[in-house]
DNA sequence: CGCAGGTTTGACTTCACTCAATCGGCGTGG
DNA sequence: CCACGCCGATTGAGTGAAGTCAAACCTGCG
């Protein structure tokens, strides 16, 4: 992280109140401070006490679980606008890690806790953004249990797109994308290959991928 | 549904005060009403106006999403105490059906919106219900993402297990667990039945599992 | 008793994994 | 400027775990 090498995030610039304002409704009551992390950094780990909440200004950021042996499952990738890291209990139960260099604002979880039993309205946020995370975990449950590789790595491919159009750049490599997909990086790696070879999307570098036909990806979804 | 068939859930007999405020902490100051449903019955269906949320008073329910050709995938099973239909947007975002014959409180949207605006404590119960969702989804995204078929299975039965021990009954058959563990029929009932060969387990009957050595299914969870 | 549904078992197939070799981009140093 | 090495990504060959298709088996019930 920048400036320290501490466990605990520290402090580097308090955001403009206009900046804080427009990045976090209502959380953004909370005064937040701006940490820088570099690439695969940890931002927390597993079984951690859970003192702090985060949101992301730049960058991306992967949580993750792991079984005994070091298999790893990445629950969801967060990028900037998402929030991350509020667990109910006070250990995260998962980990998470800079995908790049990320820059981060940093909530202090007791004022949170805090403010959520004063005002009702900030107590709904929080429940708004568990409720988002929910939501996704059950796309991706239906992803991992029910779909074959390739619609796996075509709805990677359309929900990575959500924003942009026509062309995106992938933060993350093969091996973090197999770990959210539920597939070994060769079997992305030929996805993506039969992919482009069907005519669907194009690969001019290896992060980065040109949707050629949203139709096609889309059919392949299921 | 009991007495009625209308889509709507009808009002069966109010429960006692106390019955009520033992089975609903916060939630409880609303006034929930009971409702029996058959086993196979619909409680909810996806993309349904979300009127309601319930409550399992016995039984048990699955909440799954479809993909377009059929495949299903089981988001969760629900049991005695577990609450399930909070969904935050207006919309259910899964469907919910009975696994067998279930008694259900039901509660109104409207109400629990009232009282989270009221009573931050009431927000608070809500955020928790839908973090502890959450807690089990990542759970189960591990299993589906990076468990095998043995795994899966000897996690689920300790799962189950988690209440009873020595002999469990499970309400559900064995397309249920399939979908729920991302497997289908033929390989549930293969595994069960290597499970039984290695001792780990007893089948007396299909929907009856005998714990023989937690120790040889734990270490079989990874 | 016989049917119907769910379950188990068997034979075979296939999709994704494993292991291994090769490729390609990038940064460093000669 | 080019050569080298490194690391991630791609590709290939072969394997294996789970899926498919199909038959047999319970078990409860009319």
């Amino acid at each position: 992280m920048l400036i320290q090498t501490a466990a605990a995030p520290q402090h580097v610039a308090p955001l403009s109140a206009v900046h804080r304002e427009m990045d976090l409704p209502l959380v953004g009551l909370i005064p937040g401070q701006v940490m820088d992390v570099d690439a695969e950094e940890e931002i927390h780990g597993e079984g951690e006490p859970a003192q702090y909440a985060y949101r992301v200004v730049s960058g991306a950021v992967r949580s993750f679980t792991l079984l005994a042996d070091g298999r790893r499952q990445i629950e969801a990738f967060h990028f900037p606008g998402d929030v991350f890291g509020i667990d109910v209990g006070t250990l995260h139960r998962v980990s998470a890690e800079a995908v790049c260099t990320t820059r981060l604002l940093v909530i202090k979880r007791s004022q949170i806790e805090a403010l959520s039993q004063r005002d009702c309205s900030a107590a709904r946020e929080l429940w708004n953004w568990t409720a988002q995370a929910l939501e996704r975990a059950r796309a991706q449950m239906l992803l991992l249990g029910r779909k074959t590789a390739l619609e796996k790595v075509a709805s990677f491919i359309l929900a990575m797109a959500r924003k942009d159009d026509g062309m995106l750049e992938l933060p993350m490599c093969r091996s973090d994308i197999a770990d959210y997909l539920g597939l070994t990086i060769e079997t992305v790696s030929r996805t993506l290959s039969q992919l482009e070879r069907c005519g669907a999307i194009a690969l001019p570098a290896s992060r980065r991928i040109e949707l050629r036909s949203r139709g096609k990806l889309a059919a392949l979804t299921e």
